[in-house]
DNA sequence: TTGCGGTATGCAAGCGCTTACATTGCTCTA
DNA sequence: TAGAGCAATGTAAGCGCTTGCATACCGCAA
């Protein structure tokens, strides 16, 4: 079974001239070893294009150096820059990035964390806060070390590095409030199994409740794709009476809507005013560009690595809860009326 | 050491009272345990939750039934979908994805392979053809199972799924050519450390070069952004003789151009035609939409998870070079003159 | 009853690495 | 000059799993 081609810490043992325990010394903390053994072994090690086996490191140390993070979709650009400086601040650190895909899914959801876990992962990056006794469970037994991101529970004791969906929610309605409109609808992603999506409408109706002469007149959910959200979009307006604003709780929502509306013959945001959430790259490019909600994806995913990190090391006096600011990115599809 | 919260083969064994290769057994292939140890094997794997160890299964199987992929880069869109896919055939046949991407630098790249190698990956996926020496030699003495996407060499003998570059360059030039134009420029991204890009614009050029009165009037190089996309074009823009089209390798670069035509009070397509490369979703949302050339993306992805795979169970005889057809996709930016 | 073939299970040897502990060969001090 | 102290290296015991081989047990035919 042994395989030829990849040399062993045995081969480059007789290489150099010295016990398997000195290379691996070399290797993990090299001012053990004296200059000129290191210089063998190094000499050694290339010759041979030496590579450590992960399996035989991961027995040895009952470490990987491996954390995986679980996102709900990898389809939009959602979580890519978050994941991108999550995995910059990891590989900083020596660490190697595993990504899996719940496609909203609490089951696949677990699926994907025992699949993480049985490839290693020392610990877990997760979206979101709800999730079922059975996953909770789970993580509870094995006592997996995990964060959670976008969201920043009130209850609960796992870490998390996120934001308020609630309070950014109610911001974009009061902002939309101000200025003037008073006729609403809302599209959203399925609320069921995403707790962010549902903590933002708690907020838009919050906001639309404080302001006695705002109606909300419809609620679409669906899923975040162009497709249906127009066709969402297109539901709220086949109604008889029509909202001056949508807002939607995803830029790509905001972009179905917004080609909907195009199809349909109403300009944005002279007929009909519309606002993103998320502020991704696409939100840049519509024309007019889309008035959303920045979510702060980068330090978010870069604070998520050092606390998931410092957890690891079992780093003590940490601050575990890190709620971030989101803001409101004025652009060009929101109009004063 | 031992790890108390993780339960082990032989934890499961004592509780379900046989041994440790009765368990083993059990998972890797029931068919070869009794039915009433089976249940009993099962019950006391669940109420411990067990998951095999990664490491000592590793160990054990010299096997990681892990795969790894090298991506340029995460930041757009350029290889979601075809990622998408072949992470998706990967784990229909139980195979883990592990993910890389090199920021299109060649010292990244190999870096990244042996990273992910060192992972344990038994395969990779490489994107492109051109590598230098040392990389092609260490991947040469692992005797590294791996296929390239997004490019299909005429020489070299690596297994490849992919398109002809140069000839969509060709196709698209000549489709700009067919509409009248006369008068063109070219962006595209940084071809010495990509191939791709590379192969594209000889392409173009060649187009070019049967039309004995068409010209070429300026070529940038720039990254995959916006921003500098947008620079180029006014760069291109700032000469004396205007292009009347100009082709992109990349959508994002066309959007970039774009969006600096319309800051320059240049209308697209009436004032200039713009067409882009690969077709990702960005290219159907901009206004108007883009014209641009479809990458299989998808099924590139698939075919190349089979390759790999099969690949990797030594399966003979299977075709090891796959060339998928490009095409182009009209929409709003290019227009008749 | 004996012996045979077959099936279900156990035993134990690794897979490649890390690391506690043992050993070696110094230097430096009393 | 003996012995302590220390730095450099070697020895060997696992880490958790798979798997070739040995063993136990069954039913059945001779």
């Amino acid at each position: 079974m042994r395989d030829s081609n990849r040399p062993s810490l045995e081969d480059v043992a007789g290489l150099a001239g010295v016990s398997t325990a000195s290379i691996s010394r070399c290797i993990n903390s090299p001012q053990k070893v004296a200059e000129p053994t290191r210089q063998r072994i190094q000499n050694a090690i290339e010759t041979l294009g030496y590579v450590p086996h992960f399996g035989g490191r991961a027995l040895a140390r009952n470490r990987t150096n491996t954390i995986g993070a679980i996102i709900p979709t990898m389809d939009n650009a959602m979580f890519a820059s978050g994941l991108q400086a999550f995995q910059e601040a990891l590989s900083a650190a020596g660490v190697t990035l595993l990504v899996g895909s719940s496609n909203y899914d609490p089951e696949q959801e677990f699926e994907a964390i025992r699949s993480l876990l049985s490839q290693g992962a020392d610990g877990l990056l997760l979206i979101g806060a709800a999730r079922p006794e059975k996953t909770q469970a789970f993580l509870t037994q094995h006592a997996v070390p995990h964060v959670l991101a976008w969201c920043c529970p009130k209850t609960g004791h796992s870490p998390c590095v996120g934001f308020d969906n609630q309070k950014s929610g109610h911001d974009i309605t009061a902002h939309v409030l101000a200025h003037g409109h008073r006729k609403l609808a809302v599209i959203c992603g399925l609320r069921e199994a995403n707790d962010r999506a549902a903590a933002r409408v708690v907020g838009i109706k919050q906001a639309i409740a404080t302001q006695s002469d705002a109606q909300l007149l419809g609620l679409e959910e669906c899923k975040y794709s162009f497709e249906e959200a127009s066709a969402a979009f297109a539901q709220l307006l086949s109604r008889p009476e029509k909202p001056s604003a949508v807002i939607c709780g995803s830029d790509v929502l905001a972009v179905g809507a917004m080609l909907q509306a195009r199809e349909m013959g109403l300009r944005v945001p002279e007929d009909i005013s519309i606002t993103g959430f998320d502020d991704i790259s696409l939100a840049r490019v519509t024309t007019p560009s889309l008035t959303t909600v920045r979510v702060p994806q980068h330090s978010m995913g870069r604070k998520a690595a050092e606390v998931l990190l410092a957890l690891l090391n079992q780093e003590p006096g940490q601050n575990l809860r890190h709620e971030l600011m989101t803001t409101i990115v004025d652009r060009g599809t929101l109009m004063r009326i």
